[in-house]
DNA sequence: TAGCTCAGTTGGTTAGAGCAGCTGACTCTT
DNA sequence: AAGAGTCAGCTGCTCTAACCAACTGAGCTA
């Protein structure tokens, strides 16, 4: 009857004092009096809490309001996607084509509407990103800077996040399942056609621009991933 | 040490034991033996887990893999868009972006791609929108019903989670702020404006009935919610 | 046979004790 | 007097042990 409860009323005292990210909250034992709950109730309901990203927990030091990220929905997004993977289905494929069917959707919105400060940033990331191919360096990261630096021209930073964080659970599964990296030549030219399309304002070859880079992955995906122990579907039922 | 670990655990019994949704996990005792910790701490990892969506907890009856629906996600940002809104952001607008962002790149490639068989039933909702509308009844679960149907035909079933997760978010924000609903003879015309578009086959038609159903909804929201209790951005530091 | 009761299982809650990480003031050395 | 080491005190972390509450199913009763 209390767990449920607690943690609305901790998120309720949240809210009613207007605490910002990072600003402090009552200790465990404060917690405790605060709430009239036993000191293993409120652990458990700021462990929930913790897990949503709403608190953060620094032992030894306090509990804080946490950064509110989407960072939670990551974890449950890339946890989602092995279980289904480990079961046959084909749930990379399609977080895939989730983050494939809303950059197309976007891009063609910023074709011609990118401050030239973005543009420039774009082209050292995709030089930056040539560099590495050169010398062999991963350059997982620099294609996540390239995609967040891309849709930041829509002027949304909840947008910006969601899109990071598609591309995180996606990376994170595909590297856990040992997918192979794809070709980073190949990459390279694609980011750099992106990235022209945007600047030449031309929506539908942008828009092309994407959906090829994301048929690139998803080819790389299907030579390695898709081990199909049962891939039937309905399994069960 | 061991807290953070024991979730990492019990995701790696989920997935080492192949369990799929609504499988029944081992009982507390018997984690506790094969994890080798306290009730407590197996408490507040399930705990943790639960907040993600990767357990369910029964009282009474055990414990059993969650759905891996994207409810934690929706509890997660409608918190960040409250805590956002009542510190003066304009963080339930950003939301209504998200939406028309995403929803406006999708509606364009099922124009013309739509089942006969979906169209029907796009039919019959509006039909009972307008019904509801006619009576004053509420018309929020039609409409939720209208967009998760519209986008089933993208044939992702990660896709239109995620967009019903976008919309049970703002609905619940809207709702607990008190915002007004919009006027429902408006709201069905649009709603039929985008069928039309779709059915068609003229997607830039239907990106621009989503654009206006959306402009409508956004400029309800500026005649209500904005009330700026302490607008001033930087009100602390 | 239909319904009830009760014992057993499962998770929910509380209590109290001790462990572990961090901070800041105090003390001892140089 | 300045610096480094120590220690007391906060903080959250873990464990044990007991009891409460919800649900199930077997057995009893009418």
């Amino acid at each position: 009857m209390a767990a449920r409860d607690l943690q609305e009323r901790i998120k309720k005292l949240i809210l009613d004092r207007r605490l910002a990210s990072g600003a402090p909250l009552p200790t465990e034992p404060e917690l405790m009096e605060h709430l009239g709950a036993s000191r293993n109730s409120v652990r458990e309901a700021l462990k929930a809490l913790q897990a949503m990203g709403i608190v953060e927990i620094r032992h030894g030091f306090g509990t804080y309001v946490g950064p509110m990220s989407l960072a939670p929905m990551i974890e449950g997004l890339a946890f989602r996607t092995v279980a289904g993977h480990s079961r046959g289905e084909d749930s990379l494929l399609q977080l895939l084509e989730l983050r494939e069917a809303v950059e197309t959707g976007l891009v063609s919105r910023l074709a011609g509407r990118m401050p030239e400060a973005d543009l420039v940033e774009l082209d050292a990331l995709v030089d930056r990103m040539e560099e590495q191919a050169a010398r062999g360096a991963g350059l997982a990261e620099t294609d996540r800077a390239f995609h967040a630096t891309l849709y930041r021209g829509l002027d949304n930073v909840l947008l910006c996040e969601v899109l990071e964080a598609f591309w995180d659970a996606f990376h994170r599964v595909r590297t856990d399942l040992g997918g192979e990296p794809q070709d980073p030549k190949v990459t390279c030219r694609q980011h750099r056609e992106i990235l022209d399309a945007v600047r030449s304002g031309d929506a539908m070859r942008a828009e092309e621009a994407i959906r090829e880079h994301f048929g690139n992955i998803r080819a790389r995906l299907s030579t390695t991933a898709p081990q199909a122990p049962h891939t039937r579907h309905n399994e069960r039922v």
